[in-house]
DNA sequence: GTTGCGGTTTCTGTATACACAAGACTGATC
DNA sequence: GATCAGTCTTGTGTATACAGAAACCGCAAC
């Protein structure tokens, strides 16, 4: 959104604020950063091999995308992730991604989604090659989204579209999905890609709608098998949807 | 968000980079800094009386807010609003709000429902009372706002619905709403309160598409009025929905 | 043993200086 | 007279120096 270097792939060599941008953001993405770690101005500058100025620039923006949260005196810090946190994201991402897949039904150009569907019909086949599939799998997901920004139009909705999958991106790697669900997840898109095909605006919501209801009840259940597995206590009649105490 | 003066207002000297970003941002909301002006660097610094460096951080929070774009070469620029632009926003802010209303009306605290019922009912009354009465019940639907926001409790929706209304107000400032429409409003308003208290989320979101229904309609007609009135052309095939070129 | 106060240290917030790059202007040549 | 090239101006990007403030540590008194 900054740097425009749509001609050559980054030969630019790159404004120093951008890099330690995008270093930290990754860093945080890829969980390297753990969340709650307290982070220094001059210790990331040195480390970035940038100085204070363009990271505090960099910091800044991590802010803005809620990725990061300023300490009162001293530093800055990772933000958390709590399960709460988890369910008020999917409420913002059902309300932007049901408009979303409806505004796509109306406005979609029905070639670019019939080519998509072709590749989802081969990803149940696709999950079966271990790992490689699985990461081809994530490209199709990417792709799938990029086509309903593009048929969306709307800079603002696809905007805060964007800030969400930010968020979304630190939960995959917090409850890694098993390839049962990704199955399912496929047959879940595939649906929410007919209906935008057939330009039916409400049965696109109403797919959408069921496909982040299993995605969030799936996540919830791997974070909890996760923390049963690492031996936290947790009381039985929380083990369905257990209630941690909620930061911001 | 950044500096905390809960306890006392404003008796914290403030920081530089949050004084110049909060007198840019009123600039830019008020109109006195209109759509497509050019700014520099050194020349704002030296305006608003603080050195590059904090000014830097203030445009980087505007960019990030979508207040300004920066431009290629030289310098930033506020960001134009435009018709479509606007029914782009109503587009994102139908979905925030609808599922706000739908939230707010499942977790709603009754009592403070019920006392800005009370004062929803006097409305028409106080919009009789001229300019005044006007800011006051401009003051009504912030507290409207803040009550959705406090019943909702999910930050991520909350921070979806504060970008929003910052975009929004800049568009009032381009339709001003007469009177009549006003009280529509406030009677829509009163419509959508009820179904918070009664805890029906259904009724409440239809309620709430409704209202944004006929404010974007007013909003759109306001606008074309004053166009006819500047004596700018405008085809007549066009006259409903004036279609003008897209910024962004 | 605990609590309060003061000194010290370290970190942020801001200003400023410098380097590099992108336009603009001017002069020369065709 | 027009066009191109070189220089010059101007503005951003970055580094760094300085000042003020907040936290930590130690000491002392209760």
């Amino acid at each position: 959104m900054y740097t425009e270097t749509a001609t050559m792939g980054s030969i630019t060599p790159l404004r120093a604020s951008e890099r330690a941008y995008r270093q930290l953001r990754g860093e945080i993405l890829d969980g390297v950063l753990a969340p709650g770690t307290g982070l220094l101005e001059v210790e990331q500058a040195e480390r970035i091999g940038v100085s204070r100025t363009p990271l505090r620039e960099a910091v800044a923006r991590l802010i803005a995308d809620g990725l990061v949260a300023g300490r009162t005196g001293r530093g800055f810090e990772v933000t958390e992730i709590s399960v709460d946190s988890i369910g008020e994201l999917y409420e913002l991402r059902q309300a932007l991604e049901l408009q979303a897949v409806r505004l796509a039904a109306e406005r979609r150009d029905p070639q670019a989604f019939l080519v998509l569907r072709e590749q989802f019909l081969t990803a149940p086949e696709l999950l079966l090659h271990g790992d490689s599939g699985v990461r081809r799998y994530y490209t199709l997901i990417e792709e799938f989204e990029e086509a309903i920004d593009a048929a969306v139009v709307n800079p603002f909705l696809v905007g805060a579209l964007r800030s969400v999958r930010t968020h979304l991106a630190r939960i995959r790697r917090l409850a890694r999905k098993n390839s049962l669900r990704l199955r399912q997840a496929a047959a879940e898109h595939l649906l929410i890609i007919d209906a935008i095909i057939a330009g039916d605006p409400s049965l696109a919501a109403h797919a959408a709608h069921v496909h982040l209801h299993m995605s969030l009840t799936s996540v919830l259940r791997a974070i909890e098998e996760d923390a049963l597995a690492r031996g936290d206590r947790i009381a039985p009649s929380e083990t369905v949807y257990p209630q941690i105490s909620q930061s911001s």
